[in-house]
DNA sequence: ATTATTTGGTTTATAAAATAAACTACTTTA
DNA sequence: TAAAGTAGTTTATTTTATAAACCAAATAAT
């Protein structure tokens, strides 16, 4: 009845990065700490795990002479974010009759 | 941007937990046990956290001899799950021109 | 020019949460 | 009456999230 949410997406840093990254295209790390009102080290972790699992690709680039650390969703990374929603909808959802 | 979503709720046994008693009015413990896949442990700490939240009440009764525990969702749980429900639909839809 | 200060992070330590394993109490069945 | 099942709770372990401390380079101030 209720399927395993995806736990790197059940998180709400996490999710939140996901979210922002599934509109943008690209983000900057700075920007995306504002957006999330993260710490810098909650969210260094927390796309580090992003990373791991795949469902971001972090590039270590510069913007003149700082360092700029930009921040893609990869196709698998969205994948799993609309499952993760279809998945979510479905714990919101129970009521039958309520279909949406 | 990124409003906090109730912790209380962002937990997929607690969710599942939650999203049942919305539609049944009353459950009983087994019941919720079979149709999460939960841990009767998980599920003993899990309800008393909602519980001690004002989310949900726990009656102890019998079935005959044996001991029954019964769950209810409270009107503040019904209104917590609906504020989280509405919290994570921003989430889920940041995407500029993707209104529901 | 050398000393703050800011920017852009990472690493490490701590706190909180989820989960599972072990245990209790009582009941029913063999 | 002994074994097994039901209905859970308590406690211990693991995982996760978060924050605090730290590092390096660039810029701004004196």
């Amino acid at each position: 009845m209720f399927k395993p949410l995806d736990p790197l997406l059940h998180s709400e840093l996490r999710l939140a990065v996901m979210s922002l990254l599934v509109g943008t295209e690209a983000a900057e790390f700075p920007f995306i700490k504002e957006q999330t009102g993260a710490t810098a080290g909650n969210l260094s972790v927390q796309l580090d795990k992003l990373a791991t699992a795949g469902y971001v690709t972090v590039e270590k680039t510069f913007k003149g002479k700082r360092p700029c650390t930009l921040c893609r969703i990869t196709p698998e990374g969205l994948k799993a974010f609309e499952t993760y929603v279809e998945t979510l909808r479905e714990y919101l959802n129970v009521k039958p009759g309520e279909a949406e």
